[in-house]
DNA sequence: ATTATTTGTGAACACTCGTTAAGTTAATCT
DNA sequence: AGATTAACTTAACGAGTGTTCACAAATAAT
């Protein structure tokens, strides 16, 4: 990797850090810049304006906070089993929001909440509402292979999905109170009460 | 009402709407001054500095999220009729949220999160526990009573705020976008799916 | 109606902001 | 190795920041 590549990355995830904790109108170029060692400056070698900077964290992050590249085969599997799917779904799900970018980027986008970039509304609502369709799709799978009882998949997705999201903002926002353990148990408490609704 | 006092709220309500829409630092001191044609100036015989504004924003709007403040008389004596008593009080909370008002300090609570403001730092999380905190209450009374079935009122109370959080995300953040009518529809199909588990 | 007080203006302050240009150092290529 | 390109620094720009101060206008009290 060349030198420029390096200094990029390194720019780009103190970003993402320090966007995410003072928003971006409270974040400096300066601040950016002295945060990796170079004058302010420099930044203009890698980007061509700060905003441009938070346009690059978006295409980088920006894609499936939803959890459809968690469904690997093992997972899809274990379709029929739909108490164990969904304990290790979310088990799976959380510890990916728990990892130290994630939680930045979760942070930013309730921050950055409605501001235009490069034409395009950041939006917390998009992060529901693509988990939610993975949920609807699997769910709709599930009750038709009567694996569970019938039902609106779009109900059970919401029912299933918005105590995770509950359970993300308790236990991985607050970087300093980041708690993935009491995170976890809670998802599994929650599997087990929601099972109880849906099994045939 | 004195002319000051008359200016002073002016000030604070328009505060709070370019705050919740641009961040505390996205909003200039004249940002403010001119949404309530006055100079910038002017302020400064109101508040002794912006983050004086914002302190008073939290004293003024920061109580009562939660919603105890909506359990009334009528609502209490419906304890033992725990659906009516869900769906009346779900309803009563939606529509709070829904006001103009309570959805820009929401959007505050989200853009300022992590932000310390005399002292205390200003937090989504409690938001969060305050409302899990009247609900555990109201489900160990309602399991006292033996209105519903045996459980954990932890996580009774985390399975019924979860999906209402859910919603408020969803249909009452975005300020070009409220739909407090799918709102309550959300709830109302929510609260049916809860109560087909708790129901002794 | 006159005075006293409150509320507002206009101009300025010291400082920070994002960004650019010219020149220097360091890394890469042949 | 030397030549070429990439990466960084120093210095500066115009505009915007929060806040203050002397003064003017409007309101309230006598």
């Amino acid at each position: 990797m060349k030198k420029g590549e390096k200094t990029k990355n390194l720019i780009l995830a103190q970003s993402l850090q320090l966007f995410s904790k003072n928003g971006f109108s409270g974040t400096s170029v300066r601040d950016l810049s002295s945060s990796v060692g170079l004058r302010e400056s420099a930044i203009y070698n890698h980007f061509s304006s700060k905003k441009a900077i938070l346009a690059e964290i978006f295409e980088k992050f920006g894609q499936s906070t939803a959890g459809l590249n968690l469904l690997d085969d093992e997972l899809i599997n274990m379709l029929n089993k739909p108490q164990k799917f969904m304990q290790t779904f979310s088990e799976k799900l959380l510890r990916k929001w728990g990892d130290i970018e994630e939680i930045h980027f979760f942070n930013l986008v309730l921050k950055e909440n409605g501001t235009e970039i490069n034409g395009i509304k950041i939006s917390v609502n998009s992060l529901l509402e693509d988990a939610q369709k993975v949920w609807v799709m699997i769910f709709t799978e599930m009750t038709n292979h009567k694996f569970i009882k019938k039902g609106s998949p779009e109900i059970f997705a919401n029912e299933f999905i918005a105590p995770l999201f509950f359970i993300r903002m308790k236990f991985l926002l607050d970087e300093d109170n980041i708690d993935l353990k009491s995170a976890i148990k809670q998802a599994n408490e929650h599997t087990e009460f929601f099972w109880e609704s849906i099994k045939r």
